[in-house]
DNA sequence: TATGAATGAGGGTTCATTCAT
DNA sequence: GATGAATGAACCCTCATTCAT
């Protein structure tokens, strides 16, 4: 019984490095950030932390991997068909870490790695990929319910608002004036407007 | 007479640098490019460079100036007022540069960098409030002329679509089932049917 | 009863480790193998590896002990002055381990570290000393006898024979047109001449 | 003309370096020597000698390389058929290098490294060849004149020859009581009544 | 007996930058 | 204007070893 502990530590420690990591490339970036630096965040010696990840592109990936299954998590658990994409968009954005534009930059430094790193870009797709199978489900229903406009290709839309809500830490970036709230209402506008059906 | 041409020639070299590194931080990403790199690329000695650039953040500096300014130089020009923020969205698709979707890609370097660097950031901004400006005068115009909505505010929305615009680059990272030109053609219908006076 | 098997297991599991050490330090050297490494290749954690040995120079040098001493175990046994050095070399060859000459590389190892290590080229020299006196007593029964030239310096003769004996591995790394038979018929032939009175 | 210089300066400096590393390896070995020390006994940062070899690797191949050629350089610019093996192997002797037994004890750390390292295997046998090759011809050529047993395969015989030679740095590590005159004597005695025509 | 967490010094290598020529 | 020698701190990672359990 007691023993069943260990390997919950060894997973708790192995979280614990991924925070530490996290933090630190959300100060230097992906490159920026050294081990040494990731060690003394999370109170760790450099030896040690290579007995639970082989390499620092390993952290780098598994960080890539659990921080893209967050952001988009909060598409399932709904029950299917039952909203339009709309709703489906505006829930998105009200989502556990996006309130915190700061912290979801780090989705740019992904996007500049997967640029250039293939293992990086496969994770980026294949965790964009569970979204966008969702939003197409959901706007061929709108589309079946004619609450989407039909004209629209399922697939494809969704590619574009997956990349529209992939842009929105991007505001902050340019402006001062634009606070979170009404940029997200924006957004949500266009984004009715460009699915609703045209007469 | 004949030293005149000097500065001119001062000028093609740095031109020829920044050519060079761009083609290494679009391999290897800012941090990830080095100096030698950078050399090797412009066939020139470090010794050499540094007669030209002061330090190697002056290059990226400089380089993510240039840059933006090119993204965005197609703006200026064209006669004012003359044309619907519609229109502005559909030739700033066409410009250089973003037919090589690849080749810009770089801008998402300069956004995660921007996360956590001011220098990058304020250039960022800077190059951003030009197009941004345009933007909102030409979205003012066309609210004037009844071609765009009244209820949208200009300067906001101005932010939002170069929002949309930076992204399109994130597109082909995501999927391979969608090219360019209908990336285009869906953004450029999202954009129309957004900015589009409501009955 | 049951208790006395216990210094068996802990003698039969420093043997597998020994082993397992030999074949790490044939893969990659004496240095360049690590205790990570043999514990692998002994099933084995670190803790516990070194409740067999006290440090990595320990197994090395018990290693180098064992490996000299079986090298040479062969020659113990025979009963002493009935044979010419000629017909000892000529079994030396033959015996356990020498047929698998990749196997006694390790012998390179011990000597280039018994260059520069103390304790390395003591072992090598007591595992030495003991065949050459096997050897020299064999050359002065022989020089008895006749069988061999009384002008050869016994204590002398066998070192050389024995240096002689320790080269032979050197041949499959320098050449593939010779295998073990010949290079064995070879230099066999060479000492038979060179033991042999000259008339 | 005084710009010739430069590119001297920068083969003397490699020399350097490998005289360095060739006594860096001598007192710890191939792998026991590290970069940093390497840099210490040249008198030159870390960052300096990577001008000058692109690795560590590198730097023990082309040590290898010249320590293995300069130790049998001696036999070229002998007038061929001139002279018996006999006297070769005499001659070997006496070349640079081979009088002080110390220093070409590297000869150890080459042939542990070539049992495992393809890259420093080939460039043994590309040097052991050329000797062999050399050995091989006088052999001949020795039969011929018969100064040499017919019985003997010229090629096989150069192999043991070589090994014999190699062999020799390993007298003083096995025994003390046995000096290098003396040695070198012994072994000459026994190539020669090993190639001696038999009657 | 046996594990594997933990250390921190050191491994080979690259870095941005300076300087003498 | 142009070179490349030179630095030494920092890079990622591995090492032999210890210790709590």
């Amino acid at each position: 019984m007691v023993r069943k502990r260990v390997p919950e530590q060894h997973e708790g420690r192995r979280q614990e490095i991924l925070a530490a990591a996290h933090r630190c490339f959300l100060r230097h970036g992906l490159q920026g950030a050294s081990i040494s630096m990731i060690c003394k965040e999370a109170a760790m010696s450099p030896g040690h932390l290579y007995h639970y990840f082989p390499s620092k592109d390993a952290i780098i990936e598994q960080m890539a991997d659990e921080y893209l299954a967050s952001l988009h998590s909060h598409f399932s658990g709904h029950p299917e068909g039952e909203q339009t994409a709309t709703v489906l968009l505006s829930e998105l954005w009200s989502m556990k870490g996006w309130d915190d534009l700061g912290h979801c930059r780090i989705l740019f430094e992904l996007l500049a790695e997967a640029g250039r790193n293939e293992r990086i870009r496969a994770i980026l797709k294949e965790n964009t990929d569970g979204v966008r199978t969702l939003l197409t489900e959901a706007l061929t229903a709108g589309q079946a319910r004619g609450e989407v406009d039909s004209a629209l290709d399922p697939k494809h839309t969704s590619a574009v608002l997956v990349a529209v809500l992939d842009a929105a830490p991007m505001l902050p970036l340019m402006t001062a004036d634009l606070n979170f709230e009404e940029s997200r209402k924006l957004i949500t506008t266009m984004v009715g407007r460009f699915l609703k059906p045209q007469q």
